[in-house]
DNA sequence: CCAAAAAAGTACCGTACGGTACGGTTCTGG
DNA sequence: CCAGAACCGTACCGTACGGTACTTTTTTGG
């Protein structure tokens, strides 16, 4: 496939073709995804876009890479960690989890992506995992790292220490999100259960007591 | 709606309908649900379809309304427990949870209320909700209460308790479960996640460490 | 055994959508 | 300034699907 790492990917105004269909997706659902639509909401042609993407099926996977491409994961800077500074560091990561998974794009994305996970070999959930987990779960993995490295946290399996701490941050929330539950109460409750967790994890794979939380 | 408790729901006609439905959905997704297709392989004809159940959404929140009451969560005994049987009987639940999530027609009606999420009102991830997780949330309610009043498990919050059994028993499966990615090696290992969760779960919320574990 | 109700089978209708074709328009490069 | 390419707008085609109508067969109940 297309997935080389540098790569010209699309020009500018097929990048503003994918906004417009992205925009569309997330406030129609698929329905609303039609190739007709797309072209009126962007100003373009149905052959331009076949031409650009090969069929419906291309302007999808456009999508997904033009989006991941959009959100560039930044790599945390090595530093002397403390107790203190590594539990920050996690309560960051922790909360910027909880509003990615809970952004509007990122839901459309994982919806649009599990509806056609049925279908034969739709690479769409493939690409939505490679692009989007692997990334956001590099940076765990290099945090939690270094924060072994500086004897603060012990484990095992790195995959399975990520594991632990996603599973408490996110527990179900993204599986409820997804299906439509209104999150309007809970995204104001993110900052907490962010800390909330992140003490639940140092409690599991810290090798230090964390100064006293209130 | 009709949500009230006692209901005779449907004929048993009409269920063996929903059960073709339920398999046509499995294996074909959500496309290969049309009301023709359901209306051939149940040999019916659409007109009693649609006065059975009004619409296509009619038949979609009655398959899920007859899925979940097919799945009938057995009420924990009660029991006097030991640390030992508090353990056992957690991993018994999560590696049942764990079962549950990855069966076919939950994942088929998971991806099905989802890609439904984003329409009007559709009740369907609602429903799913309510009749699915409150349903197994009520039975690990059940146990963690129990735990509590025998003095072997310690939280303030019963939800949040649950949410951290939840997150380190599925953490992301579920998510990647739907997304379609093949989970052939990890189902195998299904016993194993069981019960290194509810350790990790008994080291947060435990008040007394189990027997030595190999 | 027979009439009435229910359901099966089929044919049909309107619409929506993916994909293609084509004439007119704008952009580009020499 | 001009030729050619890229592109827009629109019209068109085939198909598939949701929903309805109608005829024939099966079931039901007295």
């Amino acid at each position: 496939m297309s997935s080389l790492s540098t790569q010209p990917e699309f020009s500018p105004r097929q990048n503003a073709v994918l906004d417009s269909a992205l925009r569309l997706l997330v406030d129609g659902g698929e329905r609303a995804l039609t190739t007709a639509g797309v072209a009126r909401a962007a100003n373009c042609s149905k052959e331009s876009l076949y031409k650009w993407f090969g069929d419906r099926d291309g302007i999808l996977s456009a999508m997904i890479g033009y989006q991941a491409s959009k959100v560039r994961t930044l790599d945390e800077r090595a530093e002397t960690l403390t107790v203190d500074s590594l539990r920050a560091h996690l309560v960051v990561f922790a909360r910027d989890l909880l509003d990615v998974l809970s952004g509007d794009v990122s839901l459309a994305l994982n919806r649009l992506a599990i509806g056609q996970a049925s279908r034969d070999g739709s690479h769409l959930g493939q690409m939505l995992q490679e692009r989007g987990r692997r990334q956001i779960g590099k940076r765990a993995g290099g945090l939690l790292d270094a924060g072994r490295r500086a004897g603060l946290l012990r484990f095992d399996n790195g995959e399975e220490a990520y594991g632990m701490l996603y599973g408490l941050v996110v527990t179900d929330l993204h599986l409820r999100m997804l299906l439509g539950e209104d999150m309007k109460l809970t995204k104001q409750d993110f900052s907490r259960r962010a800390e909330r967790a992140v003490d639940a994890f140092l409690d599991l794979c810290g090798t230090k007591k964390e100064t006293a939380k209130p």
